[in-house]
DNA sequence: GTAGGGTTAG
């Protein structure tokens, strides 16, 4: 038996009790081939305790087989009496995974009856179940109802608000732990760092940055979170020496944050030599996809498109997105529509992506089929979100499609109950502007007032552009103070403004705006189209990469 | 037993 033979001291075993077992069950539990021997020393224990059964419970759950941990923890309520606190807490862990909030709702309502709902634990485990199923109240009330609260249930609500995209209660919940003096763990650390990183609290992240140095952690998880940190905050060099002065084993999420980081603070050639130093996995290539979107780069981009076709990725729905993006992003719609229609499993972002791929190149009717074919029987149920809605209205706009716009700017509220957001009435009011509906564009406000929307600089440069093409002196005027105030330090808003004066015939406003640039030193940056040239011998081969970025002449 | 770091669309 290969069992016996690999664990010779196994067989010494059998025939023992159960509670015996168990103790050996748990020595063995983290070691290699754990769950073959766990499982199948369980299949001969003559009688299985509540003990030998959780155990088994909680190696399924940590080896992630939530689907089995689900289907013993079935058996063992049909036929114990006696769950406890610790049948429980692996089972809350299978029903966070399998993200089916009836089952977890069940369980939790078992564990009431049964009253084990209230151990520290399991509580915690709750808290965690309740973040993952995106419900946090009942996460954050998990943690109030503890009497006592250890430093695991103080990271899990900690992790509940980051995963909510609430960072700065986050770090308030941080602050309460040091009032109450609650000792740090490694983990406390990483989230606060999350936290920092994601609301820009620079003094503060440093400041914890000091406390790993004191703490002495040299963790490859803390130097990741560090690493994520600095690249938040614009400070790429400060990242690259954490890097760099690494005393820790490195993985692949540090390589792959550092790539990211890279790519967020515009070091696209870095990122990409840091990307060759590692075996390819699917977030670095996702990450270093980007920095060719963004950068044009159609050189590099096909060659990394070959690398997720080598190394059998082409099954990842997220990966293949970030391809099709980097096609239509170099202006290579056909090899984007080829990419969108492998996609075996589309999401929201690969019908989103590949809409907004035809209206930036103004494909505006090939975007409304699309969007059609979306909302038809070969999507699988995926809806449409707010960035669907701007990318249908963006393409009308640019597609001059007045009647298909107006028509989907009221669609997506009435069919999928979403809310324009400013930025979708700027679209609209853009549509509108440009065929001559200024006084539509103008009815559009008191519906933003009853909905509590604030105009953004957006809508107003939006309003100034409506007014410039219709010739509404007074009202262009209004707009253009609106957007002035709310925004005056963008170049943007400033040529916005010089065209409608210039359009009006006010050359002394033209003027006037000009000296207040000089003044506030602001600069409108040129305008230009990015040319990639491939030489092959003598022979130069031309890329025209369709997105404008800023004058440049690159040479490969 | 429970908690942690990285990726795609505007």
């Amino acid at each position: 038996m290969l069992r016996l033979k690999l664990f010779p001291s196994y067989s010494v075993l059998l025939g023992k009790s159960s509670i015996n077992y168990c103790s050996k069950i748990n020595i063995f539990r983290r070691r290699t081939f754990d769950t073959y021997i766990h499982h199948h020393l369980f299949d001969d224990i003559p009688q299985k305790d509540i003990s030998s059964l959780n155990s088994l419970l909680n190696s399924h759950a940590r080896n992630g087989e939530a689907v089995a941990t689900w289907d013993l923890f079935l058996k063992m309520h049909c036929t114990r009496t006696d769950l406890n606190s610790y049948t429980f807490t692996p089972v809350l862990t299978a029903c966070a995974t399998l993200l089916d909030p009836k089952r977890g709702h069940q369980v939790h309502a078992l564990m009431i009856k049964l009253g084990v709902d209230c151990e520290i634990v399991a509580k915690t485990a709750l808290i965690d179940l309740y973040s993952k199923y995106g419900q946090l109240g009942d996460s954050v009330s998990a943690f109030y109802e503890m009497r006592y609260r250890d430093v695991v249930a103080w990271n899990a609500i900690l992790s509940s608000y980051l995963r909510h995209g609430l960072p700065r209660k986050a770090l308030e919940l941080f602050a309460d732990m040091r009032k109450e003096r609650v000792e740090f763990s490694e983990f406390t650390l990483c989230s606060a760092l999350k936290a920092c990183a994601s609301s820009r609290a620079c003094q503060q992240g440093k400041q914890i940055h000091a406390v790993v140095i004191v703490m002495g952690r040299d963790l490859v998880v803390l130097s990741t979170a560090l690493i994520n940190f600095y690249s938040h905050l614009g400070q790429i060099d400060a990242a690259m020496k954490i890097y760099r002065t690494l005393s820790c084993r490195t993985d692949d999420v540090m390589f792959n944050t550092l790539i990211s980081g890279c790519v967020r603070n515009k070091r696209y050639d870095a990122a990409l030599s840091i990307m060759s130093l590692i075996r390819p996995n699917a977030v670095a290539l996702t990450s270093a996809l980007s920095a060719c979107s963004e950068n044009s780069d159609i050189w590099i981009g096909k060659q990394i498109h070959g690398v997720v076709i080598r190394q059998g990725f082409t099954h990842d729905t997220q990966l293949s997105n970030a391809v099709l993006d980097m096609y239509a992003k170099c202006g290579k719609i056909r090899e984007a529509s080829l990419v969108f229609d492998r996609i075996a499993r589309k999401d929201v972002v690969s019908w989103t992506s590949m809409i907004d791929a035809y209206g930036v190149h103004g494909y505006g009717a090939e975007a409304i089929d699309l969007f059609k074919r979306m909302e038809g029987k070969e999507n699988n149920d995926v809806l449409p979100n707010s960035v669907s809605f701007l990318a249908v209205l963006s393409a009308c706009a640019r597609s001059g499609l007045v009647e298909q716009g107006r028509k989907y700017f009221y669609m997506f509220q009435e069919k999928y109950g979403l809310v324009p957001a400013p930025e979708h009435y700027a679209c609209f009011i853009d549509i509108l502007g440009r065929a001559g509906q200024i006084e539509e564009a103008w009815s559009l406000f008191p519906g933003m007032v009853d909905k509590n929307i604030k105009p953004s600089p957006a809508v107003w440069a939006a309003v100034v552009n409506a007014c410039r093409i219709n010739l509404d002196v007074e009202r262009g005027e209004f707009a253009a103070k609106c957007l002035i105030q709310l925004e005056p330090n963008n170049p943007g808003n400033y040529v916005a403004l010089s065209n409608f004066f210039a359009a009006i015939g006010r050359w002394d406003s033209v003027d006037a705006l000009r000296s207040i640039m000089k003044r506030r030193g602001i600069i409108k940056g040129e305008g230009g189209s990015w040319v990639t040239m491939h030489k092959f011998g003598d022979k130069i081969q031309h890329e025209h990469s369709g997105t404008a970025s800023f004058g440049n002449l690159q040479e490969v």
